[in-house]
DNA sequence: CACAGATCATGAAATATCTCACGCTCTCAC
DNA sequence: GTGAGAGCGTGAGATATTTCATGATCTGTG
C-alpha cells in the first residue's frame, strides 16, 4: 500500500464547490478538513475546522445552495468547527471524485495553507498513478512525499531504537506509568534481564524523543 | 460538537458482515480498521490493519461473496494491511448503517480488542442521543468516553487537567525531560511558584496519562 | 580488514524523587 | 446551606533515580 501526499494550487478546482467557494471569503480561514465521508444519497458530509468570525462562516455555509444542512461549534476565539451535510450535485471533475472512481482512499485530515491543499491520497502504485495523469490541467498537483503507507506504526514512537521501545513498552505494561508507580527500575530489569540503569537510560531518552512532541 | 467512545460487544453484529466474518477467523486478528470510505454505488471502501497469516487472511477475504476487489499488502512479520472493496449489500441494522442514517461521522481508525470494537462517533448531542435509543437489542454498547470533540488539540493532552497541562508543558519547555535533564523539580517549582512535590504529583500524572497511550 | 560512530551495558556515589497523610478550595447537586 | 467529590498544595522520610566514566558491541563504509 502506498501514499502520496499531493499539493495542489491554485484551488480553483478545490475538491468540491463549497471548499472552492470558502477560498474566496475574506475573513475565513481553512485550517483542516477533519473528515469528509461519502452517503448512499450522492451527500457529503464535512467536518471542518475553520478560523474566522462565527457569523462570516455561518453566512457563508448558509449562502452555499448545496448545502441540505449544518452545523456550526465555535471552540476558542475564532476556532470553529463546521459540520457541513452537502449535495453532491456538480462534482464531476474534482478531486474528491477522481480520487473515488479510481478507489483511492482519501486519508484525512486535509490541511490547508496559503497555496493551496494538501491531500494524502493512499492506494497502490497503479491506482496512484492513473489518477495523476487524470488531474485536470487547471490544477497544478506537485507530490510532496511519496512512500509506503504505514499508519500503524506510531508516529511518536518510530524515532525510537527497537531497544528503547522495547524498553519503554516494558514499563508501560508493567505500570511504571501508574501512579502510583507499580514497578522500579530494577523490576523492569529483571523482566528485561539487564540493569537498572539501563532501562533508566532507555527511558529517559524515549521520554525525551516522545514528551516534547506532544505540545 | 459532541463525540462518543462506543466499546461494543459481542461483535457477533459488528460494523459489516466481512467484519463480522473476520472475527469468526481462528488465526486472524483485527488490530484497527484505518479507513471506512463510502462510495456512491453503493459498495464500502475499507483498510484493515490485520495480524495473521497473510494465507488465512487472503483466504478469507477471497472466500466473501461481498468482496468486489482486494489487495493485501504484507508489512512486517504477521502485520497486513488489506485493502477491501466491498458490496455494501446486507448491511441493514448494522452499526455503519445506523450511524450514517443519523448524519453521525465515524472517526477512524476503530480499534478491536478481545471484547469487542472501540467506535468514536462524532455529531451534535440528539444525533448522538438517537443512534444510542437505535442499537438493536443483540448489541451491548457501553459508553466509554464522551465529550467535545477537538480533534484539533491534541488528543493526548485533553485527558488532562488545565493545571497538569500547564506544569507539563513548562517543563518541557525548561527542559526537564532533555537528555540529560537540565532542570530539577525545585527549579520549575519556582518558575511555577510552588512546591516541588507538587510539580511531581502533576508530571507523574500527566505522564500516566498519556505514556500508555502512545502503545 | 579496520575505522568511526552509534548504541548498549555496567556500577558507585550524589542526590533528586516518590509516597503518603493531611488539609484546603472549588463545584455541583440536593 | 451542606455534603460529596475532584482537584490542588505541602512537608518529611524512605528510597529509587540520575549522572558519569568506562568499556563492550554492533553497523556501515572505504
Amino acid at each position: 500500500m502506498k501514499y502520496l501526499t499531493l499539493s495542489l494550487k491554485p484551488t480553483d478546482r478545490a475538491f468540491h464547490p463549497i471548499d472552492q467557494y470558502l477560498t474566496t471569503q475574506e475573513h475565513i480561514t481553512r485550517e483542516t478538513l477533519l473528515h469528509l465521508d461519502i452517503r448512499f444519497n450522492e451527500t457529503y458530509l464535512l467536518l471542518y475546522h475553520l478560523t474566522g468570525s462565527r457569523s462570516a462562516i455561518e453566512t457563508a455555509i448558509t449562502t452555499n445552495e448545496n448545502v441540505l444542512n449544518h452545523e456550526i461549534v465555535s471552540v476558542d476565539g475564532n476556532d470553529v468547527y463546521a459540520y457541513v451535510h452537502l449535495d453532491a450535485a456538480n462534482t464531476e471533475g474534482h478531486l474528491v471524485e477522481l480520487a473515488y472512481d479510481h478507489g483511492l482512499i482519501i486519508d484525512t485530515p486535509i490541511t490547508f495553507d496559503a497555496d493551496g491543499m494538501n491531500v494524502t491520497l493512499v492506494g497502490n502504485t497503479t491506482r496512484l498513478g492513473t489518477v495523476l495523469q487524470s488531474v485536470p490541467e487547471e490544477l497544478t498537483v506537485s507530490v510532496q512525499h511519496a512512500g509506503r503507507y504505514d499508519p500503524g506504526t506510531n508516529d511518536l514512537l518510530t524515532s525510537l531504537t527497537d531497544r528503547q521501545r522495547e524498553v519503554f513498552e516494558t514499563a508501560v505494561e508493567a505500570g511504571y506509568y501508574d501512579v502510583p508507580r507499580r514497578v522500579t527500575h530494577q523490576d523492569i530489569a529483571g523482566k528485561l534481564d539487564c540493569a537498572p540503569s539501563t532501562v533508566d537510560e532507555h527511558l529517559r531518552k524515549a521520554e525525551s524523543a516522545v514528551v516534547p512532541h506532544l505540545f
